[in-house]
DNA sequence: ATAATAACGAGA
DNA sequence: CTCGTTATTATC
C-alpha cells in the first residue's frame, strides 16, 4: 500500500502516471487540483477516490485522488504522491462531481465540501469490515441489487394523492421524476417514503433520504426495515459515534446496501446508480449545514438529482418558498391530495383572538388560555383523548410587541425590530443596536412591552391547575418524548419535539403564537406555518373529533392557510411576496461578514455580474459588519464565482482579516 | 509551513 | 558588480 521504496528509486507507473489531487488546504486561491506522479509501486491502489498524503509547499497534507491522467499540463517538475493512505475509494466519482458543483454554488472550496461529504477514516473499522465483504459479492452488487420482496405498489398509501401512483410507477420503471409532495395530516409519511424507496430499489437503483433529526430518522429507519427487509439500508447520523458511522458509510460506499437514510450529512452518501433523493420537511433549519460553505440539504439533493439525472422528492406537511419555486419553474410536479380526501383527514381548525380581555374570561382557568382553547381541550380530555399544547421555545428571542395592543415594537431611529437581549429589560434594535429606554407604542401609547416566552414547564404547571386530575407531560429540548398513549393527558411541547399520539390527538392548542409571528426574520411566516402544520398533523381527523385551536387573529394569511389546510396557497403567496421584495428564493443573496475594511477590500476585488446590488452595511457581532449582495437567479452562478475569485485574491495576498462568505445566508436581517 | 525567486543594499 | 540578506509568491 505504501509507496515508500528506497529513496530516489521510484519510477512512474506505466499507464496514467499522473494523479490529480485535491489537497486539504482551505484557501480559495488553492481551490484547484494539483498533479503528482504515481509510482509504479502505487499503481494498483492509486485509484480515483482514495485518500492520499502529498508533499505540498513543503509540508505533508492530506488529499483525495480525483483522477488518473496520462500527462500533466503543469510546467514544473512533479513530485510523487507521498503515500496512498488506503485503497478504500471513499470519494465516489458521482459525489466528487456533486461536491465541486456545490463548492461553486456556495462560493466555497472543494476541500471544505469534501470534509462534509466524507466522514473521518477509522482504520480499524476499515480493516475489520474489509474481510467480511466477499469481494465477488460486492462487485455483483454494484448497482444490480437483488429485488426485494415484491410489495405491490398498487394498494399503497400513495393512492390518496392525485399524482402519487404515477410517481411510484415512474420510480418502478427506473425513470426520473421530480415532485413536491404535501403530506396529508396524520400521514404515515415515513411509510410512504419507504414505499418510494422500495419502488426505486426494484428498478435496480439506489436511494438517499435526508431527514432533519434523530426522531424522524428513527421513523424512516423502521419503515425501511419493514418494507425492504433486513440489511437493505443503513441509517447515518452523528449520534452513532465515529466507528459505527464509518462502518455504515463503508457499507454504502462498497455498495452493500441500496438505500441510505440519515440526517444532513447523509445527503453525500454514495450509493450505486442513484435513482431517487428524498428530503423530508425541507423547511427545518437543521437542514442548513453550519460549516463552510454552509450548503443546504435541499439544494445539495436537488443538484445531485440534476447531475445524476435521478428522481427527487421534496416532502413535508408544509411547502417552502423554494419548493414552490420548483413547481412554478416546472422543474418539479405537485403531489397533493384532493380536497375530499383532505376533508376526511384534516382536523378542524379554529382561531381565537389573543386579546388580553379574552384571557380574563371566567371560563378560562389560566390567564394564557382563551376560553375556546380551554373548552376544546376539556372536551377532548373528557373523551379520553390526549391534548397537545405547542408553546414556543424559551430563549427563542422574539421581537418585542406592545403588551396592550400587540403592535410590534420598532426602533424609533431606523424602524428595525426591537428585541430584548437575554436577561435584559431594556429593548434594543436588532439592526442599529440603539437602546430604546423610554419606549412608547405609536399605536396606543402603551409603555409596557411583552417579549419573554413562558417556558414549557411553567405552561405545564398552569395547565395542570386548569385541568385538575389530568396528567401533564412535557417534551422539550432536553427531554423529548417519542410517543404518548391514547389516553387523556395534556402534552406540552416545543416546536419539533411534539410526540406522536397513538390514534392522534383529540385537540391541539397552538399558544403564544405572537412570539412566532412578530419575529423580524424573513422566514417568520413560513416557519410559523411549518410549525403549526407539523403540530396540527398529529391531530385526529375532524370526523373523528380532531380539533385545533390557534390563538391568533383569524384574518392573518398564515392562520387562514392553516384553517383551510392549504400550504400550497400559502407558499404561492409567500413566494409572490418575496418576488416583489427581491428576496430569496426569487433572487439570490450572498452575505459578507467581517471587519468593514476587509469587506470593502473583497468587494473591490469582486467582478460582480451586471445588475448585482450591494446592500448594507448592517452591524454584526464584535465590531464586524455585514453586507449583502443580491442578483437575479440567472446571475447567481456568476456572483458566486466572482466572490470566490475575490476571496482568492485576498487569500493569495495573505490578507489578515477574514471575511465570512455565505451564499443563501440563513438569516438576512 | 517552506522553498524558490525576486528585490535590495552594502562593500569590493 | 557580486554576495548576502530580506521580501514575495507560489505551492504540482
Amino acid at each position: 500500500m505504501s509507496s515508500r521504496s528506497a529513496r530516489g528509486e521510484r519510477v512512474p507507473a506505466e499507464r496514467l502516471p499522473v494523479a490529480r489531487v485535491c489537497v486539504d488546504v482551505p484557501l480559495p486561491h488553492l481551490d484547484r487540483p494539483f498533479d503528482y506522479l504515481v509510482s509504479a509501486a502505487d499503481d494498483e491502489v492509486a485509484q480515483p477516490g482514495v485518500r492520499v498524503k502529498v508533499r505540498f509547499a513543503g509540508q505533508l497534507v492530506a488529499g483525495y485522488l480525483l483522477e488518473r491522467i496520462e500527462s500533466s499540463p503543469h510546467e514544473g517538475k512533479l513530485t510523487y504522491l507521498d503515500k496512498v493512505v488506503s485503497a478504500e475509494r471513499v470519494l465516489d466519482p458521482e459525489v466528487a462531481r456533486l461536491a465541486r458543483a456545490i463548492a461553486d454554488r456556495y462560493a466555497g472550496n472543494l476541500c471544505d465540501v469534501l470534509r462534509l461529504a466524507v466522514p473521518p477514516r477509522h482504520a480499524r473499522v476499515e480493516a475489520q469490515t474489509a474481510k467480511d465483504a466477499a469481494p465477488s459479492d460486492v462487485d455483483e452488487d454494484r448497482g444490480g441489487s437483488s429485488p426485494p420482496p415484491d410489495t405491490s405498489s398498487s394498494d399503497s398509501g400513495w393512492d390518496s394523492y392525485a399524482a402519487g401512483p404515477a410517481f411510484l410507477r415512474v420510480l418502478e420503471d427506473g425513470r426520473s421524476a421530480r415532485a413536491v409532495w404535501g403530506a396529508l395530516p396524520g400521514e404515515d409519511w415515513a411509510a410512504r417514503i419507504a414505499e418510494a424507496a422500495a419502488a426505486t430499489v426494484r428498478a435496480g437503483r439506489g436511494v438517499v433520504i435526508v431527514v432533519a433529526d434523530a426522531r424522524d430518522l428513527e421513523r424512516v429507519d423502521r419503515a425501511l426495515g419493514a418494507v425492504l427487509g433486513e440489511g437493505r439500508h443503513v441509517a447515518l447520523s452523528a449520534a452513532s459515534g465515529p466507528a459505527e458511522r464509518y462502518r455504515r458509510f463503508l457499507a454504502a460506499s462498497r455498495h452493500q446496501v441500496p438505500v441510505v437514510v440519515g440526517t444532513r450529512a447523509a445527503m453525500w452518501a454514495p450509493v450505486a446508480k442513484l435513482g431517487l433523493v428524498v428530503i423530508w420537511d425541507d423547511g427545518d433549519d437543521l437542514h442548513a449545514e453550519p460549516r463552510a460553505p454552509y450548503p443546504h440539504a435541499r439544494e445539495v439533493l436537488l443538484t445531485r438529482a440534476a447531475l445524476a439525472d435521478c428522481a427527487a422528492l421534496v416532502a413535508g406537511h408544509t411547502r417552502t418558498g423554494e419548493a414552490q419555486l420548483l413547481l412554478e419553474t416546472g422543474w418539479a410536479k405537485e403531489i397533493t391530495a384532493t380536497r375530499d380526501v383532505l376533508r376526511g383527514r384534516a382536523p378542524s381548525v379554529a382561531p381565537t383572538g389573543d386579546d388580553p380581555q379574552l384571557a380574563r374570561d371566567p371560563g378560562a382557568a389560566t390567564a394564557r388560555l382563551p376560553s375556546l382553547a380551554w373548552e376544546t381541550a376539556r372536551k377532548a380530555l373528557q373523551a379520553g383523548a390526549p391534548v397537545l399544547v405547542q408553546v414556543p421555545r424559551r430563549g427563542y428571542l422574539p421581537s418585542v410587541a406592545c403588551a396592550e395592543c400587540r403592535t410590534p415594537a420598532r426602533c424609533p431611529h431606523c424602524s428595525g425590530p426591537l428585541a430584548l437581549a437575554e436577561a435584559r429589560d431594556v429593548p434594543a434594535c436588532r439592526w442599529c443596536g440603539r437602546v430604546s429606554a423610554g419606549y412608547a407604542c405609536p399605536a396606543c401609547g402603551g409603555r409596557r412591552l411583552r417579549a419573554s416566552v413562558t417556558g414549557a414547564r411553567r405552561t405545564a404547571e398552569e395547565l395542570g391547575r386548569a385541568f385538575p386530575g389530568v396528567p401533564v407531560r412535557t417534551s422539550g429540548r432536553d427531554e423529548i418524548l417519542d410517543t404518548v398513549p391514547a389516553e387523556a393527558a395534556v402534552v406540552v411541547a416545543t416546536p419539533g419535539a411534539e410526540p406522536h399520539a397513538e390514534g392522534g390527538y383529540g385537540a391541539v392548542l397552538l399558544l403564544d403564537t405572537w412570539a412566532l409571528l412578530t419575529r423580524s426574520d424573513l422566514r417568520a411566516a413560513e416557519e410559523t406555518m411549518r410549525r403549526w402544520l407539523n403540530a396540527s398533523a398529529l391531530a385526529r381527523p375532524a370526523p373523528d373529533g380532531g380539533r385545533v385551536v390557534v390563538v391568533a387573529d383569524g384574518s392573518l394569511a398564515t392562520v387562514q392557510a392553516l384553517i383551510r389546510w392549504e400550504p400550497g396557497w400559502f407558499a404561492e403567496r409567500e413566494l409572490a411576496e418575496r418576488r416583489e421584495l427581491g428576496f430569496p428564493p426569487a433572487a439570490r443573496m450572498a452575505s459578507l461578514t467581517g471587519k468593514p475594511e476587509a469587506i470593502a477590500e473583497l468587494l473591490a476585488a469582486a467582478r460582480l455580474p451586471a445588475g448585482a446590488e450591494v446592500l448594507g452595511p448592517v452591524p454584526a457581532e464584535d465590531d464586524q459588519e455585514r453586507m449583502l449582495v443580491r442578483t437575479s437567479r440567472s446571475q447567481a452562478a456568476a456572483m458566486a464565482h466572482a466572490l470566490h475569485e475575490a476571496a482568492a485574491v485576498r487569500s493569495a495576498r495573505k490578507a489578515a482579516l477574514t471575511v465570512r462568505l455565505e451564499v443563501d445566508p440563513a438569516t438576512i436581517f
